[in-house]
DNA sequence: CGTGCCGTTGAAGGTTCTCAACCGTGGTGG
DNA sequence: CCACCACGGTTGAGAACCTTCAACGGCACG
C-alpha cells in the first residue's frame, strides 16, 4: 500500500470528514507511514506520545515490566487507532502479529489539529473511551479471574471482534500465538495450553492447526468466563 | 455544598471556559448532583453510560465479577472526571471511600454538548487518555507483578497523586481500607497486610494508625515496584 | 464497658509457575 | 526427495506464591 491509499484508508476508517477538509490536510502533514513484518516493531521516535493508526494487519501493544516480563495490554486490528504513551512506568511498544501497515502521528500535534472538526474530535473521544472500557474489563480479568475464566473471556471477546458472524459454530482465525495469549492474560504458555485442552475435553471448542479455533457454544463459554 | 457551588467547582476543575459560556449553560441543564456517605454508591440511572465529576471526597470505581468477587478498577479523588459504563461484561459502580459529592452527567448528552467548545473537548480527551494510560499500567501490575511489587507500585502511585510534596519522608493519608487496596491490586487483605509488614521490616515505610503511611525512600520503593 | 469492624499473624491448602521432556509442523539444505 | 532442524505447542512433576481458614489484638463507637 502506498502512502496515498494508506491515508485514504485512514480517512475512511476514522470517519466523519472527507479528504478535502482542512483538518485532513493538516493531519496529512504529520503522518508517518510504517510497514512492519510479523514480529516487527512500529518505529516510535520515543520523545513524545504517539497515536498509531493500523490500516492493515494485526498488532499487539506490549508493556515491559522489569525482569523481562511482558504484558500485552491490548490487541489492535485493522481500522483501530492506538494511543502509545512514552513516558510511563513501563515502556510500551506496538508490535506486529502479522505483516502490518499504518500511520504514526505525534499525539499532541494530532489532537491539536483535530480541534478543527468537532465530529472528528468526538470520534477520537469515543474511541479512547472504548479503549478505556476494554482495558478496565481486562483489568478485572487479570485481577479476579481464574485461568479458565480468562481464556473463555478471551475467546468470547475475540469472537465479538474478529469471529465469523454466521455462527454457531463460530470460527476464529487467531493471528496470535499461545505465547501472545499468555502474555495478554497474565499466564504462561503452559497454562494456556492446559486450558485449551480442558475446553476441548469439555466439548466447548475444537482447534485446527495452530491458529484456528471453533467455538461451539458461546453462551456456555460466556458462563465459564464469569461474565455477569 | 449546594448545587451552585458544586457546578462552579466543576467549571473551575474541568477547565477552559467561564460559567457564562454557552456550553456551561447546556451542561448545567443535564447535571445531577449527588452526595454520598462513606460506603455509599453514586446513584446511576443504569440505562446509559455516565460521566461523574467528583467535587469532594474520594471514590472507588468497582467492577463486579461473578461469584461476589470485586475488582476496584480505579480510585478517583476530588477534581476527577470518571467515565462509568453501563453495558459491559462486568457491572460497575462508583462508591464513596469518604463522604463525597459531585455531579452525574449522561455521557452521550455530555459529549454532544461539549462539542461547542474545542478546548474543553480537548481536556476531556486528555483526561480519558490519562485514565487509559493509568488503566494500562494497572493491567501490567495485575498481570505480571508479585504481591510486593504491586503494593510498592500502589504506594508510589498514590504518593504521586495525593502524597505530601515536601518529602522525603512522604506522608500519605490513605482514604481506603486494606480491603480496598486488596480489591484494587487483585490480592486478599491478608496478603496486603503481610506485604505492609514486610515493607515495614525492611525499613522502607512506617504506618501510623489505620490510614497513615510514611514513605522513607520512594526511589527504593520504585525499585521494588518493578518499574523500568 | 461491651461490641463490631479492621488489621495482623499463623498454618494448611490450592492454583499457577517452573523445569523438563516430547511431539508435530514447516522450512531448509544436502 | 528426504533428512534434519528450529519452533510452537502439549503434557507431566515438583515448587512457589498466594489464598483460605482460623485465631487474636486494638481502635472506634454506641
Amino acid at each position: 500500500m502506498d502512502y496515498c491509499s494508506l491515508f485514504e484508508t485512514f480517512l475512511r476508517d476514522v470517519p466523519s470528514f472527507a479528504p478535502s477538509d482542512e483538518a485532513a490536510i493538516l493531519l496529512d502533514a504529520i503522518a508517518q507511514p510504517f510497514r512492519i513484518a510479523r514480529g516487527g516493531v512500529v518505529p516510535l521516535d520515543g520523545s513524545a506520545d504517539v497515536l498509531v493508526y493500523v490500516a492493515k494487519g494485526a498488532t499487539k501493544l506490549i508493556a515491559n515490566a522489569s525482569g523481562g516480563r511482558e504484558q500485552i495490554v491490548a490487541f489492535h486490528f485493522r481500522g483501530d487507532l492506538v494511543s502509545v504513551p512514552v513516558d510511563s512506568w513501563h515502556s510500551y511498544a506496538l508490535c506486529g502479529l502479522s505483516e502490518s501497515e499504518g500511520l504514526v502521528f505525534p499525539a499532541e500535534e494530532f489532537l491539536k489539529r483535530s480541534d478543527i472538526d468537532p465530529s472528528f474530535h468526538n470520534v477520537l473521544l469515543q474511541r479512547s473511551l472504548t479503549a478505556l472500557h476494554r482495558c478496565r474489563d481486562k483489568a478485572v480479568g487479570l485481577g479476579r479471574k481464574s485461568a479458565e475464566e480468562r481464556l473463555a473471556s478471551f475467546l468470547v471477546g475475540l469472537a465479538e471482534r474478529i469471529g465469523t458472524r454466521d455462527g454457531p459454530p463460530c470460527t476464529l482465525d487467531m493471528p496470535m500465538s499461545r505465547r501472545d495469549i499468555g502474555d495478554s492474560l497474565g499466564l504462561t504458555i503452559e497454562t494456556i495450553s492446559r486450558q485449551f485442552s480442558s475446553l476441548r475435553n469439555a466439548g466447548l471448542i475444537e482447534t485446527e492447526g495452530r491458529s484456528r479455533v471453533i467455538l461451539f457454544d458461546i453462551s456456555q463459554l460466556s458462563l465459564r468466563a464469569g461474565h455477569i
